[in-house]
DNA sequence: CGCAGTGTTGAGACGCTTCAACTCACGTGG
DNA sequence: CCACGTGAGTTGAAGCGTCTCAACACTGCG
């Protein structure tokens, strides 16, 4: 790799992504509007992305990146979700997000995808060429440090899964994953205690590295305790923030 | 926060960091030379970061970042060992990561570190203060990209790591770590088939999510099964690298 | 109404942890 | 120089938490 070489830009947000609320004013139609939510203000370069991005449909269930594939597009979600995970040999899934409206993926390494990423609904995208949206990165400096500050967001979420994965009980897990889960999808904030559940027990024991009997037997017992309550099976109110919180600390 | 906000520069490198092996030339007596090892070459930007530079001495299991703390600084390791790692309420601990020559840390969000970290031997830094270090990096590009590029590397790594911590059983996580080992500290290359361990069996459970008996059973079982074969407590030979690859796979 | 996909519940198996005893390497002081 | 102490590592036996396998319940849809 010569100096003058550009590193791959390389990109993915887990949910935790930007870490912060962002204005309303944000458009689902195409990613140079979503990138607006990174904070960069840079109307000039929003504009030039905007020529640059090619918009896209998936249909729930659609692969949107395979893992080793080679890299050349980095993403950008304009509306529905996506679940991005890796797999071993023997099948087992382990999945590192789901990602939602503004959030990027298509992180790379060495020029080849390192994770499968599929929609988990309808969902619409915008698309980039990594070279294209490289060069337009460089000559514009917020954008970039927007992109910078987003990825120790990443990075910071990723240690906190590490810590769940390794050393966190399944109550733990379960627990922490549903105080985390507001945070997921910024774009249909829930009501105070109310959580959605986008995805399916399957997909909730892929993320926890659990199974799925392993995370139905924990919301009972969550339930039982009168800790949470379930509206459907895709809804759920926290009664109780306190054991929820006590839980996910391993104080219970 | 503001348009003209920065975003507080975040950093930490965790051992597949780099990704490639670095110039020899590369030397261990301040970051700024350490810093080369990103594949800046912008020396002009090496001389002024020269100035910023204030080296540091640890002696082994002395704290260098404190979970929590306020996070002024960003570290870049000269020579030893630092380890990385969060603790849970009740003390169990995750390692996140070994962190050697070359590598940076410093991750926060928010303006507080989001990990503690240790030197595991005698070890030198370079401490930089972040909005020096962030003004820096903002004034030469390819140092920025050479930044990203280096945050996506240990973005993987993460990834990788939430694969094994969900997904892999023992001895499937203690033959990735042996496999991975030769990587991370790139500064004191071993010999064909030669694992360095410079950690004790508590930080290798740690890292690996697992106890420190089943470690020494696996390690044991390894070295029964003609897989590994011990030199020392530290120092260890891979016989059958096939065999390794295979129960990193889980094919065993 | 019946089917398929998703979720729940129970019983038993399995793998890792826990607890405890023992070994080994190493440094220190008598 | 060896006895001793200490911390790290190994090994064994028992316990426990999660997984596996299997049956059943629920929901949505043709």
């Amino acid at each position: 790799m010569g100096a003058r070489n550009l590193p791959q830009l390389s990109l993915l947000s887990l949910p935790s992504g930007c870490g912060g609320r962002w204005p309303e004013q944000v458009c689902p139609s195409c990613g140079a509007a979503a990138m607006r939510i990174c904070g960069s203000t840079a109307d000039a370069s929003l504009a030039r992305l905007e020529t640059l991005a090619e918009p896209l449909m998936l249909e729930p269930g659609a692969v949107l990146i395979r893992e080793g594939d080679e890299a050349p597009y980095v993403f950008n979600i304009t509306s529905g979700s996506v679940r991005v995970f890796k797999r071993l040999p023997n099948g087992r899934r382990q999945i590192n997000g789901f990602l939602f409206r503004g959030d990027f993926l298509g992180l790379a390494v060495g020029n080849t995808y390192v994770f499968t990423a599929e929609a988990m609904e309808r969902s619409s995208l915008c698309r980039f060429r990594k070279a294209a949206f490289r060069a337009l990165i460089r000559d514009d400096p917020p954008l970039e440090h927007a992109l910078l500050n987003r990825i120790s967001h990443e990075l910071a979420a990723a240690q906190n899964q590490m810590l769940l994965l390794g050393r966190k009980t399944a109550i733990e897990r379960l627990a922490s994953f549903l105080l985390d889960l507001p945070n997921y999808d910024l774009s249909r904030p829930a009501g105070a205690g109310r959580v959605r559940l986008p995805m399916t027990r399957g997909e909730i024991a892929d993320y926890l590295g659990l199974t799925i009997e392993t995370v139905s037997r924990m919301v009972t017992r969550l339930k039982t305790q009168g800790v949470i309550r379930l509206i459907s099976q895709t809804d759920l109110l926290v009664e109780r923030p306190d054991l929820l919180r006590a839980h996910a600390n391993g104080d219970l």
